[in-house]
DNA sequence: GGATGTTTATGATCCAGATCAAGGATCTGA
DNA sequence: TCAGATCCTTGATCTGGATCATAAACATCC
């Protein structure tokens, strides 16, 4: 990427947003003109379903982008709300793909992102559907501890901006159970609570504890 | 778009292959070279999960395409295998990418695709967290039905080419609850099954069935 | 500071769907 | 054409995690 070029993306993702606990970035059914990437803090993304009630879809935090799943109807599926105070940039989708019509680097890294985002998705598909409760609450910490640590915070040591319910949400478990076995790994010694901040004491046991073989739950064998 | 760009796009995706029912498009852990678009039969994509067994992450169509998830790290994360024989186009990633960047047209097109994909997962995690088996189930008929209606098949006869095994496994349900399900919507006069055959006999109560507020289950209030 | 709402924790009970078991149907290949 | 394998169905039992109930911790606002 040329030096010129560097300088029409900055450009282009130039301004910087301030945004409240509990504000919207997006709502759902709103026209999609741009994507968000986050500077600082965290965002749920979440739909309604039927009867309501929110799905939650993902938490997000510095250096993720949301809004992928709006460009294919120009619309917005999902709403996306800061979990505590955030900053983020706004890159206008049109300009976006103007830009990236005649820098090569900048298309390639929309894609991957994309690709990247369907990734997530696909680990997250087999932790709803084979892994036990004890597996998703570990899996998910261990999540934290691996994005907190990318992006050069304390892998070991931080808060979650979300509600227990919201992470019961998340993982397809009620708050109760999200409660019971934070409080079963207090207990075992693996993590320290204090309210909302958590510090992972045993990572290695987490690991095993996550990646437990679930007995034969819901197995296919298939055809090859 | 030209005639022209139309003429170079197609150049792209002329070959057209066929494969036999159990065979591998490509495996998980495969060097990244190209999209496949598949043009008749079906295909499963699934991964291994840390026990070894399969996790099925989506099922494909005529129209189609697999491979979006391995554009991130040039290597592919998931297998797909042929559920029936079937045919395909491939699509060279790299020549997809140049000739995107002089035809803005199908640059869009891809961003598009990439973009349902996660709505699709949105979807399905949705499914995953808040449905019951028998929700779970007929949501998934239904899809078929969908499905096959926009690629121009009848929407209530159609064939499941996929094993019990393999929908339990996606919806995240044993077979035998598959087995049963299937069961009491044929006594209810809903479908009827024979063998891999099945109608719709009763399209709108399946709906009703499918979108049942499942009373209160893991619902996250949230901040808003 | 105290009233009110929200979030978290913990115990008691219940149930949807998993697991176990066993038979029948269907497919495959020699 | 038949033997073995796989797939599908159906019944009996069990259990992980939901639901219900309650109370403590915490936040928010006047």
């Amino acid at each position: 990427m040329t030096p010129e070029d560097q300088a029409r993306i900055e450009n282009l993702v130039k301004h910087r947003h301030t945004i409240r606990r509990g504000d919207y970035l997006f709502r759902s059914g709103a026209d999609f003109n741009a994507l968000y990437a986050i500077r600082s803090g965290s965002f749920k993304l979440f739909t309604y379903t039927s009867d309501g009630d929110e799905q939650i879809l993902g938490f997000y935090f510095p250096g993720d982008i949301i809004g992928f799943d709006a460009v294919h109807k120009h619309r917005h599926a999902s709403s996306a709300l800061a979990l505590e105070i955030s900053s983020y940039c706004v890159w206008p989708f049109t300009r976006l793909e103007e830009l990236g019509m005649s820098i090569p680097t900048l298309q390639r890294r929309v894609l991957k992102l994309m690709s990247r985002e369907i990734s997530h998705e696909h680990e997250h598909m087999n932790l709803l559907c084979n892994k036990t409760a004890e597996e998703k609450v570990g899996t998910f910490l261990l999540a934290l501890s691996a994005r907190f640590s990318r992006t050069g915070y304390s892998p070991t040591s931080f808060k979650l901006a979300m509600s227990r319910q919201d992470i019961g949400n998340y993982l397809g478990l009620s708050v109760e159970t999200i409660s019971r076995i934070m409080g079963r790994f207090q207990k075992d010694k693996l993590i320290a609570i204090n309210n909302k901040s958590i510090e992972l004491l045993n990572p290695e046991v987490l690991v095993r504890t996550s990646n437990q073989c679930s007995a034969h739950r819901n197995v296919a064998v298939g055809h090859g």
